[in-house]
DNA sequence: ATGAAACATGAATCAGTATTCATGTTTGTC
DNA sequence: GACAAACATGAATACTGATTCATGTTTCAT
């Protein structure tokens, strides 16, 4: 991810508290990975840190001991989906060639990302609210993901010419779009259909 | 809207306290603008009743005259929010026939609404998760408008076919997007050039 | 084996804030 | 101009829930 230098690079979060030993490291994982379903499930507001403590099994005082506020946890888990989701699509269109191809494959391994793991997804759109700075973190990075490969795309001829920074924004509309259809509107449609179509819209436009 | 009836189609409200004289009348609007400056502004959860009567110039317990709970007026500015958009697009495409003009006029219009409208578009994108029923309402009624629109010029000719869906909702996360940018991310981008660009890839696509 | 650092506990603190209510004030009608 | 309904007030209520802290328990390097 190199990106020009900005007032956002500031350091996101510095964890305050890495835990020392395997214990604390596996209480650490506990926290979040409870914090990621009861958060996901019931929303920032909803979730005390009571539920959270509780569904992993630890006593309340013990989230202070690796976070410091319930922020916090939040801020790590929307840092973890952005890791996430970037892998899982740049691992699934590693060793394509063809820009279009690899365009196709990309919204595919993102849709499934976002039926397996809905959660998450809720959580990146709450962060607009709870965490603005993360929130712009994450879709700033995917842009910057994105952008390159249109750019090096049209010049090699691979994709029509046109303007990269639209273009990844609209992309990344359309893929979040159907997300969406996935996880909040729960349409049956199968994702191999969604990317069928999509891909049809993506590459020949809606032109006769 | 005319749309198949639904489990969805229980009626969202019933606004309970309806003014009966022109003071009460101008006070609920005050509440309801506050409401939308100051939540818009700070988010559901920090706004509080009491900081959206003192912006409203109204003591606490006014609030209750006209509302039930703190839900119920962010449920109605969720319903304005819808009920504005969709007149200032259907405005604005009235008498255009080409469906790719339309498309872009109607593009260009939720972007301009967007822009003199930020505080009531955070809303809704809140909604998703103060008020689900609310959120999925605005989106569903948005797509159903949609549509019939693309059935019909397909059907003619128009544009080409393809799945009715899958475009509708891609489309609406297109303009979702680009409002997300101009809101949220505040590029300078005028509105003019992202409409340029995202008119040429919806129509034309990225093929070469 | 042992002492210090790390980890864990859960009850108490502390602040915020949605909602109610008893008491005025204004408006419009007769 | 008086009466009832409508509107307005703001202090009091009631509750939730994040964070702290004094007190144990476990781990591990020596």
């Amino acid at each position: 991810m190199n990106r020009p230098a900005s007032t956002l690079d500031v350091p996101l979060k510095t964890p305050f508290n890495q835990p020392k030993t395997a214990r604390g490291e596996a209480t650490r994982k506990a926290i979040l990975s409870a914090a990621e379903r009861v958060i996901g499930a019931r929303g920032y507001n909803d979730a005390s840190i009571g539920h959270i403590t509780s569904e992993a099994g630890v006593a309340q005082g013990t989230f202070y001991i690796y976070f410091k506020t319930k922020e916090e946890v939040f801020s790590e888990l929307v840092l973890e989906m952005g890791r996430l989701v970037r892998h899982t699509i740049s691992e699934a269109t590693q060793d394509i060639e063809d820009r279009l191809s690899a365009e196709k494959e990309g919204l595919r391994a993102f849709l499934e990302f976002v039926q397996a793991h809905p959660d998450l997804y809720r959580i990146v759109q709450e962060a607009l609210f709870v965490d603005p700075r993360a929130y712009r973190e994450y879709y700033e990075a995917f842009a910057d993901g994105y952008r390159p490969g249109l750019v090096d795309a049209a010049a090699s001829g691979q994709i029509s010419a046109g303007d990269p920074d639209t273009r990844a924004w609209a992309l990344m509309g359309i893929a979040r779009a159907l997300g969406e259809q996935l996880v909040v509107f729960e349409t049956k449609t199968p994702i191999s259909e969604l990317v069928e179509s999509a891909y049809d819209l993506i590459a020949n436009g809606i032109k006769p």
